[in-house]
Order: structure tokens, then C-alpha cells, then sequence
DNA sequence: TTCATGACATTAACACTGTTAATGTATTTG
DNA sequence: CAAATACATTAACAGTGTTAATGTCATGAA
């Protein structure tokens, strides 16, 4: 019955969306299983008839996550300059937006939420990160400032160094503000780039 | 009376004792007042007396971590060759451990304790991953392979990609093996040696 | 030496957590 | 209309962090 699969999809989906609103709010940690279904409007018992359990629930969370960064990064860097500064600004625009939103980091790469159920594991091609990042380096490509074959490297790369400074300004391991942070993530560019041929 | 502060910092180690040996069994999500307390020989409430809460206790463990850490890459790293090709060994070293050890990672950098209590704050030298990797890159200029006006930089950029990359294999937001781990940060050292003098 | 004060270990309790079993209530099917 | 199924809810269990109250012991002073 498709109207089965309806229904059921919306009811998943009120769950899905009280679990981001806490997520955003008050970040992961503060999820649970009655405070989900409270916002939803329903008994927390209910949760387990569409998930097998809250880690089940917070996996669908994630795509919600992924879609916000790709909006960002097609809303802030297609429109903007061209070739390094491009992609200056779309490490830029990823990271102010993790720095101003740590719970959504927090969630998306601190948490430990097991290993993925198929059907997300599916929606999200595989690694993740580098999504956005292949997009801007593939214009970079097209604009002549970096090589073809110098993509799978480069993209692996930033997307490390970039989430790898994250997580220290995040975690608190750094003690950086927000500007400091973005002044780094600039520098470890500036090495990276003297790398590739001629930014 | 220094006799107190004895008994104090004995008592201190053996709950911190326990909470490690928890941590690296069975992760820091499994560490909880009853069992740090069972395995320690008191009560749980007894815990309170010495910390302020369980993220009190925990960031006194980080030390503990923090050493393994540093004896590690002093007996792998600093015996073995010289310029670049110790640099690569060091990274490799860091990286194994960590992927040998999750729960280390885990614990180290993954879990959010709130802030650092000062007590440890001071013992950890601020930038705290930078710490091992200043002493190979250090070495390095000493043999003429970097420039030492190219240390801050390197440091920073190599510590956000190693970690980076630990992030995403240790949280399975990566599907990699260890094997596929130490190449890709082995492709990314090659990356970023490119763009330093002549390796 | 005796008594009182303090330090500190423990038990009991509170409000929370994830999860499951049992119960109740609709809605759909025969 | 009756039976069966789906599903939302309540009750319960074992666990969590944390605090207050209680008990126990050792150290100080008179």
C-alpha cells in the first residue's frame, strides 16, 4: 500500500525533524528518546515502531545536515570569484559555517552513531565530505588552475585539513577563535596551494 | 600537610587509573561513576570527594594519553632515519596507533569535555597534538630538509591532516581500512612535501 | 586520656536515560 | 458486523549522574 508508506514516511519525518530542532539547539548529547517524541507529539514508546533505536533515528538525521552544506556551498562559491580564490572562499564558507554551528559538527563527524543503516547509507554518497569539494575543484579544472589528476589528492587533502582543524576549534583542544581558525585553515591553503602548479 | 596531599593524589590516580582502563577496553562511553568506582575498590559517591563531576575525572586522564603519545613517537621515531623519510615515519606511526587504538581517539579528541579544568589545562602544553611533530620537524631543519620559518605552518598544516583523516576512518564516515588509511596519508604528506624547497 | 571537631566513605534518594512488554484503541479486512 | 491487524500508550526495568544525609574514623585540644 502506498498510502502506507506515506503516512509512515511523514511520521518518521516528525521524529526526524524534532531530533535536528534539539540537535541544533541544544546539540546531540541533549537528544532523547522523550524529549523527541514530546516535540513530535507523540509517546516516546512510538519511536521504536519507526526506529530501531535512537542511533537509528539520529542516522536519518544526517542527510537533513548534509543537504544544509551543499545548499551553503552552491549558495556562497558558484556565484563568486574564479579559480584559487574560489576555492579559498568555499574553505572559508565550510568553515565560519562549522565554527558558527558546532553542534551541527559535533553531530555530523564527532558522534559516534555506529555504523549506518543501509537506506542512509545509500542517500549519502560515500565519502561524505568531499562532495563539495570535488564541485569547486572541478571548476577550478575547467578555469585551468589545477590539474585533472591532481583532484582525488587535493580533494582528500583539504577535506582533511580542513575538518581536521575543525575538530580541534570545536573539541576545544585548540584554544582559537573563530578568527584565528579561519586565519589557519588560510595558511594550511597557502601550503597546499604552493604545491599545486602555479595557484 | 603534605601527608593529606599525598593520600589526595593517590586516591585521585587510583579512580583515574580505573576510568583509563575503562576507556581503553570499552571506551569512554562506557566509563560511569559505579564502575570507575567498583574497579577503584570505593563507593561512586566517593568519585565526588576528589572530582568535581565525570568530565573533571576524565580530563585528568588526557595526560595519561598524552604520554603515550610522546614515548611513542620517541621510540619509533626519533632512532630511525633522517629528513623526510622521518617525518613519513612519524605520521605513520601517529597514524597507526590511533587506528589501532579508536578508543584512544576517541577519547582524545572526539569527546566534548567542556572546558579543561586549569589543573591539566597548564600540564598540557596549549596546542597539545602540535607537540610530537614540532620535535621531528625540528630535526628535520637540523638536517637541512625545511626551511625553520616553514615549521608553524607545516606543524599546524600536517596535525590537521593526520587527524583529519583519523576523524573520518575512526568515526566510519570514511569506509577505509587501516591499509588505505596510511596510503591516503601518505598521499597527503607526498602533497604537501611537494610544495616544501626539496623534500 | 577523653572529647569534639573535622574529613571522608557510604547509603539512600531523585530525576533522568534507553528500551521492552503489556495494554488499550482504533482501523482495516473477511 | 466480527475478527484481525496495526499502532499509540502506559508501566516497568536496569541503568545513568549527582546530591543529601548518614555513618565512621582519625586528628586535634583540654
Amino acid at each position: 500500500m502506498t498510502n502506507k508508506e506515506l503516512q509512515r514516511q511523514r511520521m518518521m519525518e516528525y521524529f526526524i525533524n524534532a531530533a535536528v530542532e534539539i540537535i541544533d539547539n541544544e546539540g546531540v548529547a541533549a537528544v532523547s528518546a522523550r524529549k523527541v517524541a514530546e516535540l513530535a507529539g507523540y509517546s516516546y514508546a512510538t519511536i521504536y515502531n519507526y526506529f530501531r533505536d535512537i542511533n537509528h533515528l539520529l542516522w536519518h538525521c544526517v542527510p537533513e545536515y548534509f543537504n544544509r552544506l551543499t545548499s551553503l556551498v552552491r549558495a556562497d562559491v558558484l556565484p563568486g570569484p574564479t579559480g584559487a580564490r574560489k576555492l579559498r572562499q568555499a574553505c572559508r564558507a565550510y568553515t565560519k559555517f562549522f565554527a558558527e554551528h558546532p553542534y551541527s559538527f559535533q553531530f555530523m563527524f564527532m558522534t559516534d552513531l555506529g555504523d549506518a543503516p543501509p537506506e542512509v547509507a545509500d542517500a549519502l554518497s560515500q565519502p561524505l565530505f568531499l562532495n563539495s569539494l570535488t564541485t569547486v575543484l572541478t571548476q577550478c579544472v575547467a578555469e585551468g588552475t589545477i590539474r585533472v589528476e591532481d583532484i582525488p589528492s587535493l580533494s582528500i587533502l583539504i577535506g582533511f585539513t580542513v575538518n581536521g582543524a575543525l575538530l580541534f576549534h570545536v573539541n576545544r583542544r585548540m584554544d582559537t577563535t573563530m578568527e584565528q581558525l579561519l586565519d589557519q585553515v588560510d595558511l594550511a591553503l597557502d601550503s597546499i596551494l604552493k604545491g599545486v602548479d602555479r595557484l
